[in-house]
DNA sequence: CTGAAAGCGCTTACAG
DNA sequence: CTGAAAGCGCTTACAG
């Protein structure tokens, strides 16, 4: 049906060999041989047959990349992104959606690593270091942590492998902190935060980071806050009616997560808070329908085209068997209309 | 390094055939050796080498699937729909970005297709018929088109059997009529329509089927205004600018792209104009912060769940040499807030 | 400068 | 019920 190598070999009467030489450009391949191959190929269509290199190159020229779910903005930005930088490497993209769930995640590393699917995956790890994770860290597959790094316990062989694997998201450190810089100066006192889940060390993170900027600047303990979403927006809807329930319930929110940040809009909205007058939010991430928002929605931005290129970047150094650089490049506070002093400071 | 068929075949005691008749459960294996392999392979973590197991199956179990632009929300969820379909039934999925651009798309299309990469392709053409698309045609290729109809020409072969492609996609015609009922009741009488490139077949549709539902209720053709856009928000923008820049410009606007709409929001806001008081807005597709916007936003919502389980099981049937079939589930219009007579109307 | 041959890891007729 | 052998379509040492 389609065409092979040995079509174009015999129509160009060479052997298979030259052929393949002649096409991947060798110099031991006379030019003028070069060209009527290639030209002959050409005019075949031929196209090498993928399964046929990659089980004799152990190479796929493919690469694995697995989120929570592409249909979050935040996710669907960055495997755009890659997929084009892959592109224009040669490389294509195998998506997969976790879903969250350290099980699901599991699966596509072992077929997509285990059986030679592809030559290395990019992963957003849906939960702490899960059996897959340890497998793929162990075995030495290649693998970069993408968006949020893993907490490893232990020293042994695998342990050490495993802190070792190159991990790119945003540094959220200088971001965070202008939240809290914000919220204070704003004379704001009483502060929720809607978390990302406490099991994973990036939920922890942005959590600590906000809290210590906020301590830091004189806003006691006691005042802030936390309830942890699961990444989705309706835990955040959740998360705030429990926050508002309280006693002295916080006038400013920060919610953790894009998709929780519109969660968050919804409820505060149900609950007949208007923003920024009765209430402050921020929220975490970004997207080109944020400033349409009712307000406009001021939020830390990711620096979603350096993570793509630093995350192909690496990939790209291990199967050259290259050191790989971890990388965070920071995100930065995008101030909109979804902030202003709580009724009570106003004149 | 990884364990192969051999190793499982060594260490049970039997031969490669065996060990590769086991797993796949044939009768013909007795239960006990069965079991046998199956624990051994297990305990060793073997998993077959995809590449190996193409080549001689000639059966990738990946589908491939082409959007314009997975940033795009609609593209991103219907991605994210896809794929998971998709691993339940085995499959995995390659995601390629075409950017609009019909070259790239066919590059992908000849990488994936011709380089038996995959085993099927679901395409979103962002062309009308491209070379790469004939070709694909042509050569019998297992190709599903999403979202979009191509216009053939002709009646050889080849264009006989773009013709018999499947296609899945929503139908707009009950949406747009119920658009049309909305802005004549509310009495509109000039309509903007910020229209998808009329070089597809998609665009010339959306906008036709607008046009009709208008003029059959009695607004006047010289009425209606049509700007093209590219699917993407600053193409809106502009759309919108000219469309305001007309001696009677609309009151009523139809975005025919969710971009777009959000871009349409961003120029009318910009021109001084409130939605819905100075003038309407329906968009097309829907997300999940529409309703957040300013003003929450009256819109056609795709059928996206049902696109995705139709394309899957549309490509699926083709690998099994099974008809087809095309699909078109209706879209829907949600009415929120965007709409509202225009301004001369009022008391 | 080019060709014949081996082999990547599977699956599947074909024997027995 | 199981095994030996061929072959999928490439690439790459090895000869010449």
């Amino acid at each position: 049906m389609a065409v092979r190598m040995r079509d174009v070999a015999q129509l160009a009467g060479v052997s298979e060999a030259t052929v393949s030489l002649a096409l991947s450009g060798n110099p031991r391949i006379s030019a003028t041989t070069r060209l009527k191959v290639v030209k002959i190929a050409d005019q075949l269509g031929y196209r090498p047959h993928a399964a046929a290199r990659s089980l004799r190159t152990d190479s796929t020229k493919a690469i694995g990349l697995v989120v929570s779910d592409v249909a979050n903005p935040f996710f669907a930005e960055l495997a755009g992104r890659i997929e084009r930088i892959a592109a224009a490497q040669g490389y294509s993209m195998v998506l997969c959606n976790s879903d969250e769930d350290g099980r699901r995640q599991d699966g596509y590393l072992a077929g997509m690593l285990g059986g030679s699917q592809v030559d290395g995956v990019i992963l957003v790890p849906a939960d702490e270091t899960t059996p897959g994770i340890q497998n793929a860290g162990s075995s030495g597959a290649n693998l970069v942590l993408l968006d949020r790094p893993i907490a490893v316990r232990g020293n042994d062989d695998t342990a050490r492998r495993l802190r070792a694997l190159p991990v790119v998201r945003g540094s959220a450190v200088q971001a965070l902190d202008e939240v809290a810089d914000l919220f204070v100066r704003l004379r704001h006192r009483r502060i929720g935060i809607i978390a990302l889940p406490l099991s994973t060390q990036v939920g922890r993170e942005r959590r600590d980071l906000l809290i210590r900027s906020l301590t830091k600047r004189g806003v006691a303990l006691q005042d802030i806050s936390v309830v942890a979403g699961d990444f989705r927006q309706h835990s955040a809807e959740v998360a705030v009616q429990r926050l508002l329930a309280s006693p002295r319930p916080p006038t400013a929110f920060f919610a953790a997560d894009g998709l929780m940040a519109v969660g968050a809009m919804k409820a505060l909205r149900r609950a007949g808070l208007r923003i920024p007058r009765d209430v402050s939010l921020v929220g975490y991430d970004d997207a080109p329908w944020f400033d349409l928002l009712d307000p406009p929605l001021t939020t830390v931005a990711q620096p979603i085209g350096d993570l793509a290129t630093a995350a192909v970047g690496a990939i790209l150094a291990l199967l050259a068997g290259e050191p790989a650089p971890s990388a965070s490049p920071p995100c930065r506070l995008i101030h909109r209309a979804s902030c202003a002093p709580p009724p009570n400071v106003r004149p």
